[in-house]
DNA sequence: GTCTATAATTAGATAGAC
DNA sequence: GTCTATCTAATTATAGAC
């Protein structure tokens, strides 16, 4: 709704140095966001330091008070962001969903979309993870604006397979969060991962995870439609 | 190795005065492990606050410093005891794991143990998604000491499963990250799961959820064996 | 063992020079 | 817009009375 830019006055002679300035500070801005990301999913909102991020983006702490509100919106504008990144990554895989193919088709190739999003954005799985854990006011606006609407559209395609047939039965909910669940975890707790062997940074194994998932819920798949 | 506990000299003449001081503290002392659990499962290690832990637990702050040595030690008496809950409630829910079962089958019964010892302590599975989000040396602590072992044990299972056939084919990585996001993500987000109309704590809803996990990567699951 | 008081550090936010 | 300096509040840990 509101705008989280800081206020200016425009610049209608449009001269050269306060049109450097303004890019400047957009270069700023844009670095304290994608720094606060990765802290907010690190160590979650109240552990993340307003002082690391800033650092980390080449500022002082005080610009991020400056470019937002407070560290409360800094947080908002970079779930936003992130939720912004996934709408782009996931459409990219995604591609050419075709509205004709069968239900069962449409949520094998969302599978596999979602897999391969929270391998590209890990971020986005562990700053959910962290606040879902306690009942908050953040909690409560990230699933009004970002959680409720995606959870409608999973449902609905895993509703339309499951009236087709040919999936494993399952309760919506049950099935949302297994899926989330199981496509996310490995991405979200890359760290423990690596200690324990296994590398899930590598197409390939974000491949077989993919179809892994997509055979988990719909058993008698017939493996990618690539290969 | 070395105990938690703090020195203390012995009672030899057992008068019942230090005694009762003893029983008042060992109260104590568990009163803030057990408020130490849901703590740092909500807030997570550094957010958590040794000042409301105390509060929690009826106690004051400096007594934390006390019974345990740090906040840091705090955490891994708390991360112990829990570990130690589980595999009370995980034995529990085995009971008689028959040896002479084929491999499918002690699957299966673990599967519905795990989901089931997930939805009873929901605090173990925040407590370790937090930690292996990030590499530290809390992570290091907590993987050679608990996880990896665990670790080996569901890889064992599940090689022996795979071997004699009939369950979904899947790298044992995969499988490990999938069975564990599946079983665990709804209890662990419990309050979001609530915020989308769904109450993952009815014992309904973890049978089902048990039973669909199961199906997830036994695909030709003869339904529960008390049914 | 439990408590009060406090030391030492760090947090987010603000004021004001430039 | 950016920077330094600083305010207020909160943190963990400790000292010492009881």
């Amino acid at each position: 709704m509101s705008s989280q830019r800081p206020p200016h006055v425009d610049t209608p002679h449009a001269g050269t140095a306060p049109r450097r300035r303004q890019a400047r500070a957009e270069e700023t801005r844009r670095a304290l966001l994608e720094a606060a990301l990765t802290e907010f999913a690190e160590k979650g909102f109240e552990a993340a330091s307003t002082r690391a991020i800033a650092h980390a983006a080449g500022a002082h702490q005080p610009q991020i008070n400056y470019h937002f509100e407070s560290k409360e919106e800094l947080w908002r504008a970079a779930v936003d962001h992130l939720f912004g990144q996934l709408d782009e990554v996931f459409g990219a895989h995604t591609g050419d969903l075709d509205c004709h193919a069968s239900a069962r088709d449409r949520l094998a190739v969302l599978i596999r979309a979602f897999v391969h999003s929270a391998a590209e954005l890990p971020e986005l799985n562990r700053i959910m993870v962290r606040e879902a854990t306690t009942d908050s006011a953040r909690l409560r606006w990230i699933v009004d604006r970002h959680t409720r609407p995606r959870f409608a559209e999973a449902v609905d395609a895993w509703r339309a397979a499951q009236i087709e047939g040919g999936v494993t039965p399952m309760d919506e909910a049950i099935f949302y969060y297994s899926f989330i669940g199981a496509s996310s975890l490995v991405y979200v707790n890359a760290p423990e991962a690596r200690l324990l062997g296994c590398d899930p940074s590598t197409p390939e194994f974000v491949s077989a995870h993919a179809e892994a998932v997509v055979r988990m819920f719909l058993p008698e798949s017939p493996g990618p439609p690539d290969s």
